[in-house]
DNA sequence: TAATCGTGGCC
DNA sequence: TGGCCAAGATT
């Protein structure tokens, strides 16, 4: 029967994943634990993220917010200062959200179930298989990008493995690997593959354990499948920040909008600079629109390339004082403070800004 | 379905 | 330098 051949193979294929994975496990600190509250932060941080660059935010996070309860009790500007610099701050505010469900309607545990995980905020399918496979030990399949790309090859599967119709397959695929009490090894195991052998570009198929195996590399296709996404244009804005600086050195801070671009975070007034628009001209409309204040501007502190997500800037940094008008006080207001840290959360290129001025006083 | 949402590293 | 990519979710 040509089904159960098709079954032996992919068993095969199971049992080679986890042999490699025995010896070519990469360490790391979310691995060392079954704590499933870690795992999950572990998991919410490495959206999108390297693994390096999650490595020390997991290890401060977690000495500030060790717990379920911990984190639901902080306040929300609190989650977002330990998540500074570590982008997509959705992220941060959906799991101090999810933590409060967890404390009034999970007994303050994190879900063992895919279905359960899926109903919290910033989780996803992909992030609740991962979850429940890491944590929990179920057998389950994921599909993060490792995946993706590994089961695509692994399978010849081809087209856009993002269109659903494709989709559907990868899961049913990715599935398909998870051998009976080894769901946990299955997902590390085809995530470190993806991480160390099969690479987005250049795939080290001498090295893989699968390569024998491998529909894409019997057949060639290993550097077309996935297929390459089509790019689209990057657009570049101008935008203009006011820096106010008080007597003590302190800077003028606004509290961003709850959501989009960078929500909630702590950042200097600034607007986008329209077409033929000066950078004076811009600023100053900008203040009058979102501060009701004239500006007299004295000068450019220095002005910071930044790339964001979708489209790139270039953020011009102005010392400003008010002529006409006081600057707002109260709730979504502060101060950033001369030297200190302080507790608030800034943007990368807002932090950018204030190195100019603390390099200038030297 | 397609946009939106950050940042850093690599080539 | 700029394009590409990374343990995706949400709307």
């Amino acid at each position: 029967m040509k089904r159960s051949t098709e079954e032996r193979k992919v068993v095969c294929i199971s049992a080679a994943l986890l042999r490699w994975f025995r010896t070519a496990a990469r360490p790391m600190a979310w691995r060392e634990t079954r704590d499933p509250y870690r795992i999950w932060v572990s998991e919410i941080m490495l959206q999108q993220t390297r693994v390096e660059t999650v490595a020390p935010y997991y290890e401060r996070f977690l000495l500030e917010f060790p717990d379920v309860g911990s984190l639901a009790r902080a306040p929300l500007d609190a989650v977002l200062k330990a998540w500074e610099g570590l982008g997509y701050y959705a992220r941060a505010r959906n799991l101090h959200r999810a933590a409060g469900i967890l404390v009034a309607r999970h007994d303050r545990k994190v879900p063992r179930t895919v279905e359960a995980l899926e109903t919290l905020p910033g989780i996803g399918r992909s992030t609740a298989g991962a979850i429940a496979a890491i944590a929990f030990g179920a057998d389950v399949p994921i599909l993060d990008a490792n995946a993706r790309r590994v089961v695509a090859r692994l399978f010849a599967i081809e087209g856009d493995p993002r269109s659903s119709a494709v989709e559907d397959v990868l899961w049913e695929r990715s599935a398909g690997l998870v051998r009976k009490g080894k769901g946990r090894d299955t997902a590390l195991a085809v995530m470190d593959l993806g991480a160390i052998v099969c690479l987005p570009k250049a795939p080290r198929c001498r090295e893989c354990p699968l390569r024998s195996r491998c529909s894409s590399r019997l057949r060639g296709l290993q550097d077309s499948i996935p297929p390459k996404r089509a790019r689209k244009m990057v657009p570049h804005h101008d935008v203009v920040a006011a820096l106010f600086r008080r007597t003590d050195g302190a800077l003028f801070l606004m509290r961003r909008p709850p959501d989009g671009l960078l929500g909630g975070l702590w950042a200097f007034p600034s607007g986008r600079c329209d077409p033929g628009e000066t950078l004076d001209d811009a600023l100053r409309r900008s203040l009058r629109e979102k501060l009701r204040v004239r500006a007299v501007i004295q000068r450019e502190v220095g002005a910071v390339r930044h790339a964001y997500s979708h489209y790139r800037i270039t953020l011009h940094g102005f010392l400003c004082e008010t002529s006409r008008g006081a600057l707002p006080a109260g709730e979504g207001t502060g101060w950033l403070p001369g030297h200190g840290e302080g507790t608030f959360a800034l943007p990368r290129a807002d932090r950018k800004l204030v190195e100019f001025i603390h390099r200038e006083e030297e």
